[in-house]
DNA sequence: CGCAGTTTTGATTCATCTCAATTTGTGTGG
DNA sequence: CCACACAAATTGAGATGAATCAAAACTGCG
């Protein structure tokens, strides 16, 4: 029988947002202290279950609060107002969402859910209250949104310097690497996305992405069916993108 | 004959970075109160003079502090190993650079002088802990960073969904929107990269840059001569901008 | 004044887009 | 459980915008 000031498990659990979660070490409270993790929990407030295909937030939302993904796979789009539109990434398990909204406070991207997903609000006020007092979540925070910038940074050198297949190995090698991470194959997994998605991401029509697949199979890079894709020759992959243009 | 207790003008103002500062609007201190601003001055050490060509870090540089550019016009760039390299931004007068190097403790880009320039240094962990103290500074130096994520997605959406006319125009007109914001024409200015610096910001040749500034200059959207550029149609630009691609 | 770096312009090539047809896969309702 | 409709993916042929290669003109710096 527990003692009176022992909170029993599964009521502190059910509050817990960051504590109890596996993904810790990947999201926000990565480098935090049990007790700093235990005031992230309070900060956390709602969780929110977004079916295929629902919009996360829209463009021109405004902007209250970022998004840690707890389960799911998200993508983030702009579109012009004359049609065109460009995905400008795809997101995972542990990644944060929204940070486009925090310099205008209104959201300049939409984002939507490209499987059943769940996330973590954080609303934006008391995530900055919080990083005054807690000097290990402001850095971590810091460097979560600097990481943005570097990654935007590697998708402009991909569109500015690389060929499609090129731009189709760095891809796959990107996903396999954050794949890892989450624990998941390095070699096998499944792609959320359209090949139309994927075009658009990379900068190309769709049918030059299923041609670079094509290729990519015919030489014994990877196996391709449908969404499934498999890496056969990781060497050979990361070969294609130290290679000169032309 | 000032009272003991005021201090002369000349004295503070050897001292004051930001609080003399006519970019002040424009940079960090933006929405400080002067005695906020004043706190910054305290934190914003040395001033840095760099000649034309020089480098104000390069990647793989330890990350240590925030460059907000006081005089000046620079370029980041990024350089693969197999020699490729790509110009990610262009900053001028009360833009902050070294953002990069947050996320890994390590600048990820090189900086370099277009011009002769003038850049305050601001130590990064002091600015952090300015900012737990300061929650307009905390606030907004978040907008700024993602201000820098909004900018490299849009970047993303020009070299993933644009023809090169289309790049080159929106590249004139964001320079003469930030030009005007710094109290210059609109309309004239003087570029201080090369054609191939331009090329390589908008993922093209410096050929092709080339050849579409004298189209513009055929059609009568603008002047060129050598880097002295004026912008004859804004409209004109504008509505290059807003056509479908093909 | 001469030379190196930059820019312009032309001719040709090539990668990717476009258009089109077909195949494959997916979800729904009878 | 199967058939149907619709969405996604593959593949081919031809068009096209930008790259490449090449040469000449201009600029500015020592």
């Amino acid at each position: 029988m527990p003692a009176p000031n022992v909170i029993p498990l599964n009521l502190t659990s059910l509050k817990a947002a960051c504590s109890q979660c596996n993904l810790r070490e990947l999201c926000l409270p990565y480098g935090l202290t049990e007790d700093e993790v235990a005031q992230l929990d309070n900060l956390v407030g709602a969780r929110r279950k977004l079916k295929r295909g629902q919009h996360l937030y829209r463009a021109g939302d405004p902007f209250e609060a970022l998004y840690a993904i707890k389960i799911g796979f998200f993508k983030t789009d702009i579109l012009l107002e004359d049609g065109r539109d460009q995905v400008t990434g795809f997101q995972m398990a542990g990644e944060i969402l929204g940070m486009d909204g925090i310099g205008t406070e209104v959201h300049t991207c939409n984002s939507i859910a490209l499987e059943d997903s769940e996330i973590c609000v954080i609303p934006f006020p008391q995530l900055e209250h919080l990083s005054r007092e807690i000097r290990a979540l402001q850095h971590h925070f810091h460097k979560v949104m600097s990481r943005e910038i570097v990654r935007d940074h590697g998708v402009m050198m991909l569109l500015g310097t690389m060929r499609a297949e090129e731009r189709l190995a760095a891809f796959l090698l990107n996903l396999s690497q954050r794949f890892t991470a989450r624990g998941y194959s390095p070699q096998e997994f499944h792609l959320r996305m359209t090949r139309e998605e994927i075009g658009s991401y990379l900068g190309l029509k769709l049918e030059t992405v299923s041609r670079a697949f094509s290729r990519f199979q015919e030489e014994g890079l990877i196996s391709v069916h449908q969404k499934h894709i498999r890496i056969l020759d990781n060497a050979g992959l990361k070969k294609l993108l130290s290679h000169q243009p032309g």
